[in-house]
DNA sequence: ACAGAAAACGCAACCGAGTAACAAAAGATT
DNA sequence: AATCTTTTGTTACTCGGTTGCGTTTTCTGT
């Protein structure tokens, strides 16, 4: 009965993706500030509460795609190997996302991916509101580490790790990239620091002398 | 000839306070956002862009406190005694904290502190400011690493892991006040929680099997 | 003590994000 | 085709934050 189909449905979806394209668009033009919403909805040909029907906030009409990936840690460790350890399937992971050139682990070199970085590091309130998605993937993660066995506080210590060795590994593969070189380039290095940090997280300071 | 007085530095401080003070009396009352930068002008019976030559934004009335703790970590480990390590240094300090029930720490029981904190946490805009006061921090922290003898992303992965550790020892702490527990009811906890943060930061997830 | 420079302030008007109310249009249902 | 529901546009509003400008207050030099 419920065949997903539906001129409606199809048309806000479309609506949808018009609206946050045709914004990122002009933000990577002009810069986040330097577009106002009454602009973007007139380009979309839109008015304005319309389109804060479709997005709660300027902001999220750039992460809207960040917010497919929400909850993806949480997903690799539920759906690990029987026996595998949580870690072990999330490094595994990172090592393919960063093989795939996906763009959430900062090694795309795609001239648009890396525009839009550049837009979302640079601007303070696109870099808050992305920080707050985060919290609830560490959430989601360390829910996930609690049903993996971990008691409460160890599952909220390395979810918060976790994520947050993500993010720095992410910001380093950018900067690297934003330094002019490429994604095939500095694949190596990259697989490098994320087998560095993986082991830092297994393993602990200690071992590097801090 | 400069001995930091002056009777226009000193009025400014007061405003300052004022403003600040004035602003969370409010907010803790009626809550962020039932109460208009307008309001706390009047209350503390100053002029709308007045209040905005203090402070660059609505948030940073309310954590204009949090930002004298700014760098902490990364004094502490500048300052830390020769041939100590950062780590041991780190956690030698945040339990000092812990005994002085410093709010940082979470560990607070003061009724204002606690609605305080209660306003942090509940309205997204201020934790969503307060994370990127987090990322200085860390970044500074990452610096003193760095001059430790860490090399570049060691150091980037350490401070963002002990940064990061902090805020959710603090958000335990805080949540065991919130169930309504006093602070020296929890403070043996508080120092347990601690203790296996940073043995899981100096020994790695690995030896708790994830 | 007094005049002038410099800083801080208040006022009023403004811009942009986000929301509310209501009317108009378009899709779905019979 | 007639009706009901959902979505949309228009207008107008609140609130955060800024700007320009004239006025008051404090600091400085004499």
């Amino acid at each position: 009965m419920n065949e997903e189909t539906g001129l409606r449905e199809r048309k806000k979806q479309r609506t949808r993706e018009l609206l946050s394209k045709t914004a990122i668009e002009l933000f990577l033009e002009r810069g986040f500030d330097q577009v106002s919403v009454a602009e973007v909805a007139a380009a979309a040909e839109v008015s304005k509460p319309t389109l804060f029907r479709y997005f709660p906030a300027k902001e999220d009409l750039v992460l809207h795609g960040i917010a497919d990936h929400q909850g993806e840690a949480a997903r690799v460790v539920r759906g690990r190997a029987p026996g595998e350890r949580p870690l072990a399937a999330l490094r595994a992971h990172f090592h393919e996302r960063l093989d795939a050139h996906d763009p959430i682990t900062g090694l795309c070199d795609v001239p648009a991916v890396l525009a839009y970085r550049d837009l979302l590091y640079g601007t303070p309130g696109l870099l808050a509101r992305l920080t707050l998605y985060a919290l609830e993937d560490e959430r989601e993660l360390a829910a996930a580490l609690g049903e993996a066995g971990a008691d409460g506080m160890t599952a909220r210590l390395g979810a918060a790790q976790i994520i947050t060795v993500h993010q720095v590994l992410a910001r380093g593969n950018w900067e690297r990239l934003a330094d002019g070189a490429s994604a095939a380039a500095v694949l190596g290095d990259a697989h490098m620091d994320a087998d560095r940090a993986y082991e830092l997280l297994g393993d602990g300071l200690g071992v590097r002398g801090l």
